[in-house]
DNA sequence: ACAAATTCTCTACACTGTAGACTTTATGCG
DNA sequence: CGCATAAAGTCTACAGTGTAGAGAATTTGT
């Protein structure tokens, strides 16, 4: 039948290997969102059975699993800055560029943890979390205390991130009408802050916001370094 | 046909409302987790045809948002605690306790706002908000100031409620056989660290934790409070 | 008691993930 | 080379999903 007329006059029929379903996968989601990863649709963006997948991902939520592995891999940690501080700065604002390239995986980046006990996670998904404690124990907390940064340090950042990504609407024209708009339909009296605020919303700078959180959460830690160093004494 | 012998022995057929249907939605999620919300699933949770759900919920969609904001209105904020950082430190724990209590709608919160512009949300979801907002500025924080510290400290905490519900794990009898395997699968090579903290991992005080990530961000916030005070100058 | 509006139900359709059997293609070995 | 074996890809089918649209049942107003 003619050629088969692949869908992007791409090399013939491309043997297929994990690694391109992910990424095609990755950019299916990055330019449709989540919903329009489907395995049909997958395929035929492959143009290949939708079954054929099913070889390199035992199931969607797999397939999801590798996704967002394959996003975090993007995140490279240099362990060359000996300041911890500005090395841990570095790391986030790293993954606020990471989200705010791949907006829609970040569902994804802090749901499929909840579903997936920590020891059973993709390989790929662990290694921030040990690099990071490899980082902070070098630079001299204890084991025990540098989970503790970690977990403090880790939550604030996705914390951030989903507070940016909830206020990043993607036309900046439509930004102030939308936000204007939103704003002006809520009761003036139960909202009065809220609407006060609405300038003040508009022109949000998420890496500004970030290092100032930052410094109040690297103060404190710097602190903890310092005073704390007899931890976990039981 | 007998008596319909309905589900529950409840009151043979209940009247039906958005809140009864929000609220036994909730109730099957709290079961059964997320996925086992569907429409028909809920309509012969309730008896009734899945079709007639629509009356009081647009789409799915539209009936997840109403059981986040049903969720969020279990969190009731009281002005009376004239200290804002106590204030804001029993916020936290009560919105910790909160994700304890409905995990499987964790998630809805999280993501839900990622695909909702933030003034075409459920008011019930903007209402903690706009309580912070005005607690914070009756504190002593300019309205400006008093955003960026909410975004600091909601990111925080949202932060900490997924790293807790993450390494939460429900049978605390599995627990460290399960954590135990899991961090075995890992090769030690490339993750020493983390293998070595697994002890650590098993007893996770998820309060004590929270309150640690206080103390370190509110000690900042105050610092702000007292030097910032001239912020968004121009 | 009748009309109007509301609420609920039925049927149907396009779409989903994926099990199982089958066909095609690649690979190893004499 | 030829054939056995394995790997990769395909086809068909099924149970389940959300929801549009028309209809039936019920409640309400007068």
């Amino acid at each position: 039948m003619a050629d088969s007329a692949g869908s992007q006059a791409g090399s013939r029929k491309a043997p297929l290997s994990r690694e391109l379903v992910l990424s095609t996968a990755l950019a299916l989601v990055d330019a449709e969102g989540l919903d329009a990863l489907t395995m049909r649709r997958l395929g035929q963006e492959l143009d290949r059975d939708p079954m054929s997948l099913y070889r390199y991902a035992a199931n969607r939520a797999a397939l999801l699993d590798g996704v967002s592995e394959l996003v975090l891999d993007e995140l490279a940690i240099f362990p060359d800055d000996p300041d911890w501080q500005s090395q841990l700065r570095k790391i986030a604002h790293d993954l606020r560029l990471l989200a705010l390239r791949h907006p829609n995986v970040v569902p994804l980046l802090v749901t499929r943890p909840l579903s997936t006990p920590l020891g059973l996670r993709p390989l790929g998904t662990l290694r921030p979390l040990e690099q990071i404690l490899a980082l902070l124990i070098e630079a001299g907390f204890t084991p025990a205390v540098a989970l503790h940064v970690y977990r403090a340090y880790y939550g604030f950042l996705y914390g951030h991130i989903l507070n940016e990504l909830q206020e990043y609407i993607v036309d900046p024209d439509e930004n102030e009408a939308i936000l204007r708009l939103g704003l002006h339909r809520l009761p003036a009296k139960s909202f009065p802050h809220l609407r006060a605020l609405g300038p003040v919303l508009a022109d949000y700078d998420g890496a500004a916001e970030l290092d100032q959180g930052l410094a109040i959460l690297l103060s404190g830690l710097a602190g903890q370094l310092s005073a704390g160093q007899r931890e976990s004494p039981s």
